[in-house]
DNA sequence: TACATTTATATCGTGCACGATTAAATCTTT
DNA sequence: AAAGATTTAATCGTGCACGATATAAATGTA
């Protein structure tokens, strides 16, 4: 066994690197059942979002799904141009822009029910178990909230 | 408390948008550090593959990092334009586009060095404890073994 | 030797991500 | 009420990601 001030640099000992790879693959095992319903991964999140509390102004969204605006503003226009949600500016203070489910965005919500269970199947097959994934999904959950 | 069959779409139970969430705050906290060597997160998995065995086909760091060839090829072109790597078709199969460090690039390796420990130092301002991110990175890393 | 199949990259199009900057509305302070 | 600061979105530019497709070299097979 060897080992030298460069192994922190090694691809293997990176903490970061299996969290983005992992994160890849399973929005990617999300793509066929989102395909269904016309939406993507981040589209997707802001409809759980929304489906939770309709009508919420773009900065909710970021906060909630720490992404910038610069990042939601078109995937909100994306989104208002497949009619499933809408953009209106808050009379009370029009620096807000207010995102509101349409019709067709609340329906949605039924064809979505099916998406967790499915995914579930999904990462079985990758060899996740449940135990596992309740340990990291307590270790991020705390992580995000000690940095919101 | 109340429950119904909807709780599966709120947010607070996803696993998968945590992994998401915590993935780009890290790799934020990366940015700083990185821009001092001029390269990108992706660009530093690269380097990282070639510090430790340079002259890979693209094929491998597709393998190693769960990258297509569509992301790398891009990518690589821009590390080569930086004159960080070089890219030639392999003699024996012209397939094959090795890529290799240059000297620039060799020598890169040095600067990175301080990098790992300033990630621990930002991730430790982020209420990371060393024992969870073991447990994370156990978890993911069994994970990625178990699809590769 | 032809011809199909496989393998390794590259190209194209779409959709994120995000730093930096801008613009407009509101709030604060005087 | 005017000047300055803050807040909220939008815009711009660059760099990933990735599905689908294309291309060219190598390999397999009749």
């Amino acid at each position: 066994m060897s080992s030298s001030d460069y192994d922190v640099l090694k691809l293997e000992n990176q903490f970061c690197f299996p969290l983005y790879a992992v994160s890849r693959m399973i929005t990617q095992k999300y793509k066929p059942l989102l395909d269904e319903l016309g939406i993507t991964y981040p589209q997707y999140l802001v409809l759980m979002v929304l489906w939770e509390n309709d009508g919420v102004p773009v900065k909710e969204l970021s906060e909630k799904l720490f992404l910038e605006t610069n990042t939601l503003t078109p995937l909100l226009k994306r989104l208002e141009q497949k009619e499933i949600i809408s953009r209106t500016r808050s009379k009370e203070d029009e620096r807000n822009v207010i995102i509101s489910l349409t019709s067709t965005g609340s329906s949605l919500k039924n064809k979505a029910l099916a998406v967790p269970n499915q995914l579930i199947t999904q990462l079985d097959c990758l060899h996740m178990n449940e135990s596992e994934i309740r340990t990291l999904k307590h270790i991020l959950d705390k992580f995000l909230n000690n940095n919101k």
